[in-house]
DNA sequence: GAAAAAAACTAATAAGTGTTAGTTTTGTAA
DNA sequence: TTACAAAACTAACACTTATTAGTTTTTTTC
């Protein structure tokens, strides 16, 4: 009889959602099965579910989980007295850190929020969506203080979100490229350009 | 008896194609079923056996499909005898415009790639690969020719590309943000910056 | 209009899906 | 040791999956 071996300070609903996670992450939700999961576990299928609800609260969890880090994390940038500039950067700065960390999970939130059901669908748009509106408060408030130039706020939120995004192709070149010179280039690039 | 209806110039395979893409971008290639597609082409779904080989062969079409277009109009670019910069805006212009009018054959090569089967997965990889390649080359150029900033050429890359990847966003705000606005003011951010 | 080819259909297959029921084993406290 | 709960197991269900076989209808060609 096979076991979920839990390390210290992890549940064992914790340990399969960070396995789950890499599996969605390689293979996507929905081609992932959950026998497959549990062959990740080492368990028999039917044992999750001593331990989760379904297959969908999985993703849920996951993606409730980022959700809510980046949620509290810009509303502390957002309080804090730094200059609008120093804001934008320390969003950027927190990005790529989030994906440095939890790579697998910040992965799957980004790509797999689609097969969420309701009401879990849209209150996950939600959350995205009043994210995207506090940086572009950001945004806004850099260019009426003239530290930013008068571009159109939603496209310059839209190429920070994507570029910070994409990390997710630089993990292959980890060893190539260290964590602290992709974080300076990229804020450099898309606060000063490169030209 | 249901007929697949093709417009001009198009054959039913391509009219097939079309609707894939649209359905995988929609529900994502692992959980649209075959049965989904032949209720939108308007038709039971052994008859697309009788266009199509296999579900797989879809992917790849479309996958391939876009990626030489890609490829071709880098390698176009290359040739030509504009600046570094100007070589570089070209490329982000290029994508801009392939996102608008092929915007779910682009989402389908950008996102589902990952269900392709050997070769055609490694091949296409290898097509990526390629493209970034020459990208980066653009950006040593420049580099060397005293155009662009001393940046790290990959951090560059990977930031262009990602920014222009996530133009996917910005559909459903088409009507707010213009395509010309999109495209000149993220070429300028890319290039110059926002501060 | 007859013959051939193309393209639709129905029926079926084998494999895989998430999940439940019921049972047995394991770990914990008294 | 005994009782109880947690967590594993096997077996099974109801469905869905891509795809094939075989047949019928439609379209094209002469």
């Amino acid at each position: 009889m096979a076991k979920i071996v839990t390390g210290k300070n992890h549940s064992k609903k914790e340990v399969i959602l960070k396995k789950a996670a890499t599996l969605f992450k390689t293979k996507s939700f929905s081609a992932s099965s959950m026998r497959e999961l549990a062959d990740v576990v080492g368990v028999e299928a039917p044992s999750l579910y001593n331990h989760i609800g379904s297959k969908s609260e999985l993703l849920q969890d996951i993606c409730f989980k980022i959700g809510s880090q980046f949620t509290e994390q810009i509303e502390q940038i957002s309080t804090s007295d730094k200059s609008t500039v120093a804001k934008i950067e320390a969003v950027i700065r927190f990005h790529i850190e989030m994906m440095a960390e939890n790579f697998d999970e910040v992965y799957v939130a980004n790509h797999e929020w689609k097969h969420l059901n309701e009401p879990y669908l849209t209150d996950f748009l939600n959350i995205r969506r009043n994210y995207e509106k506090s940086l572009m408060g950001f945004i806004e408030e850099g260019i009426t203080k003239n530290e930013i130039k008068a571009v159109n706020p939603y496209v310059t939120v839209l190429t920070i979100l994507s570029a910070v995004r994409g990390l997710e192709f630089w993990q292959r070149n980890k060893k190539n490229v260290p964590l602290h010179v992709l974080e300076n280039d990229m804020v450099n690039q898309l606060l000063y350009g490169i030209v």
